[in-house]
DNA sequence: ATATCGATTATCT
DNA sequence: GATAATCGATATG
């Protein structure tokens, strides 16, 4: 009896139009999850869902780079939505978010952790890691300077890009994905109004960021008797 | 001109 | 759980 061919569910993604974004950060971070961030450039072609964001909540909120006014650094966020607003941390790192509210209004999405698609090998290639087994995988996207780093997001190649267009080498679709469970937390690694719940995550992914689901360190402590 | 500080990660115990 | 690494943006002198 011949196998049937197993149907194809893919549906490429749509863009997402600038009027998603045009709203206050915590909906469009809660609409944001499953969607799909894009990388095409150059022949290559990356695909993720979105399963980990945070909202930023513009210059009210203390923890948002918005909150000391327009800077050069922080322009994009005072800009019109659904631009990428790219910043560089910790001397190492680089981290995605997507502009929200209306023009002059800077709230912001910041993209915290991502379910791979399409792409996994140049993904790990662009991390500098070897993947031996699905549980290796999260390594890939799961952070928001490890999702920058699989995607080759730089400050200078992506900021102020529009993540509304299907012709940017990095944007957002909606490939008819339903997110089921969503939880919301406090948002992870800021001082300041670190206990508002404006972290959200889709219930139970082996891709969202944090200790629960990765500590790799439960080893017992063994024979350290003397010394 | 210089000091401070991160929306992090890897690595060690 | 703790800590070093690392550097651009920002504030201050």
């Amino acid at each position: 009896m011949a196998a049937q061919p197993k149907p194809v569910q893919l549906r490429l993604p749509v863009p997402l139009k600038r009027t998603f974004f045009e709203r206050n950060p915590q909906r469009v971070a809660r609409e944001l999850l499953g969607k799909v961030l894009v990388r095409q450039s150059r022949g290559l072609l990356l695909a993720a869902r979105i399963v980990e964001v945070e909202a930023y909540l513009g210059v009210k909120d203390p923890a948002a780079h918005a909150a000391v006014g327009r800077t050069p650094r922080n322009s994009v966020l005072f800009g019109p939505p659904g631009y990428a607003y790219v910043y560089f941390i910790y001397g190492n790192h680089y981290c995605l978010n997507v502009s929200c509210e209306r023009e002059g209004k800077a709230g912001c999405v910041l993209f915290r952790a991502l379910e791979p698609l399409i792409g996994l090998e140049e993904m790990a290639q662009a991390r500098g890691v070897v993947v031996h087994g699905p549980g290796d995988l999260p390594r890939l996207t799961s952070g928001p300077g490890r999702l920058s780093d699989a995607f080759g997001i730089t400050r200078s190649r992506d900021n102020g890009c529009d993540l509304t267009s299907p012709d940017s080498a990095l944007w957002i679709g909606h490939d008819g994905f339903r997110s089921s469970a969503i939880l919301v937390t406090p948002r992870i690694g800021i001082t300041k109004a670190a206990k508002e719940p404006l972290r959200y995550v889709l219930a139970g992914n082996a891709f969202v960021s944090g200790r629960k689901t990765l500590p790799r360190f439960a080893q017992p402590r063994s024979a350290r008797t003397k010394n």
